[in-house]
DNA sequence: CTTTCTTATGAGAATGATTCTCCTTTAATA
DNA sequence: TATTAAAGGAGAATCATTCTCATAAGAAAG
């Protein structure tokens, strides 16, 4: 992804273009298995040595507000944070953090389906996401 | 629920009993909706005013590991705790602090159904647990 | 290209849930 | 009741995240 596509993508947002913003965003998509927030700061301080903890915790609040990124959270305590946006569910693993995205759109189907038949009283759905817990057989990430 | 129901339960699982484990399980089956550990910790200083936190933590850890009460974690940053068992989803609310269980027998079948035909390639599924989020239009739990 | 104004950044302190340390107490069992 | 491993207590420590507030830097206009 070129500095460019980087930079639209904040001013399409109405974001103000900062180094920092430039850096957090494009590390985010580099890093891209759902790093947490100090695997971004590690990442982003080898070029930009001064970067502040407290700068980086907010860019990435404003990036998820703004819908640039989404944030994950473990069954751990960490918040991940993923440029990944399309509707998707994720695999956990139950005896280490590793984390990888869930496409399945007949799923999402399914749950639609299920959802608009079966009403919850008193509820209105806004998101469905499925937390699929278990063991990775393998060391590489199925998608 | 009675003290020596309270009391079978730890013996059951093979946990010593104390009177803080008794206090801290009743307390947790008592406080239905979803307690935090602070919820719990105030609860239980009404009658046993010197139990420290470090001890509330334990134990709810040691009662987690046996099965008598599960960990729910929040959008936001603070473990919940449930002394339902049953196989169970969670409403979340996306506008406040609001957790409630989700049973759907119609759905824990048809999440079933569906990954026994559809394998994860390089993935065992041990649990799954879809979260659901949205609004609540009334101010009474749904069940 | 400078001014202005608003917004972002940085450094470090503060927060707050949870865990650790280490010492004392207690439940279970003989 | 004595023994002993396990549990509890007090408070410090941890660690991710947020806050504070002074400084810096975008954006827009002149």
């Amino acid at each position: 992804m070129k500095n460019n596509e980087i930079r639209n993508k904040l001013i399409e947002k109405g974001l103000k273009v900062t180094p920092q913003r430039m850096a957090i965003l494009e590390a985010i998509i580099k890093l891209n298995n759902h790093p947490t927030a100090e695997n971004i700061i590690d990442y982003i301080r080898k070029n930009h040595p001064n970067i502040s903890t407290a700068t980086v915790y907010k860019v990435l609040d404003a990036l998820a507000e703004k819908g640039l990124i989404k944030k994950v959270k473990t069954e751990k305590d960490v918040m991940r944070y993923d440029a990944f946006l399309e509707k998707h569910h994720h695999l956990y693993a139950s005896d280490s953090d590793r984390i990888e995205d869930y496409l399945d759109d007949e799923l999402n189907e399914i749950l639609e389906k299920h959802f608009e038949k079966k009403c919850i009283p008193g509820f209105k759905i806004e998101d469905l996401k499925l937390q699929i817990i278990g063991k990775f057989t393998d060391k590489n990430a199925p998608k």
